[in-house]
DNA sequence: CTCCTTGCAAAAGTTTTGCAGGGGC
DNA sequence: GCCCCTGCAAAACTTTTGCAAGGAG
């Protein structure tokens, strides 16, 4: 999938943020780089020199409330951000060699339906991993 | 429920690792207050001034590493320690007022076994919570 | 007696905040 | 021109680590 910078700083101006050089990067390296897990270390080393940490997390703040972007926690390390507009994915982790793999949410909405019907939880899966054990490490107990 | 802190200390012991006084004290707090959610900074400061706090975080690896605790990550802030004999259960966490519930493991079966039948993922859903919003917080939106 | 554990102090890693200056709109 | 945004520095917060002394087995 191909990302346009263009079309997030033009959301950005759309949601009334200021459209500054330092948000253009920020938004230039999510949008190139979507497709990997994004922390805001990885986006302020790509960005190093020319923007300061404080602002990435400021930008990645900013970009978030605007709905464009949302963070993940997949384990103990920082979060990592994506694209709002992908379609949702439950996140899996494996705790012993540290894979990562997805799927995608709709396989899941039984489930999470069964949890809202139940309690009245409206669940968010994309929000923290699931962990586990890979196939490979399952095996291998 | 009642947990015996002895039933912990003989169960260190079991495990080939030294009972001393710092352990013995933490095994205390965490029997007593099983039922709350346990973190390091929460423990350290019911020791205070008795055990260290990297005493603490060390215990917590070596009862963990020996089968006795597990931790769990609620959110953004520190990870919460439980006994690993509780029954298994997913929490879920309000990301709009921080509200926590559990919900029992087995009713999660369908969905964890749809996940290991696709993937050979064994997931683990006591490691992490699973966010969303609660009854109260979804129905003000 | 051996070596696991502890306390202390310092460091490491991540995220937040105060503040004064600069730039978007 | 207003005030949002930025860089810089420092702090806050959680967790880890090095090291010498002490105590469990």
């Amino acid at each position: 999938m191909h990302v346009d910078p263009a079309d997030l700083i033009a959301a950005l101006r759309q949601a009334g943020l200021r459209v500054t050089a330092p948000r253009r990067e920020v938004c230039e390296v999510v949008a190139r780089h979507h497709d990997e897990h994004l922390t805001p270390a990885l986006i302020s080393e790509r960005l190093a020199g020319r923007v300061d940490q404080s602002t990435v997390y400021r930008t990645l703040e900013a970009l978030e409330s605007a709905g464009l972007l949302r963070h993940t926690h997949l384990g103990h390390g920082p979060a990592v951000y994506h694209l709002t507009d992908e379609p949702p994915h439950q996140h899996l982790v494996c705790t012993r060699c540290g894979a990562t793999a997805q799927i995608d949410a709709s396989a899941l909405r039984g489930m999470l339906d069964a949890i809202t019907a139940g309690s009245g939880f409206l669940p968010d899966p994309a929000h923290f991993a699931l962990s586990g054990l890979c196939a490979r490490c399952a095996a291998a107990r």
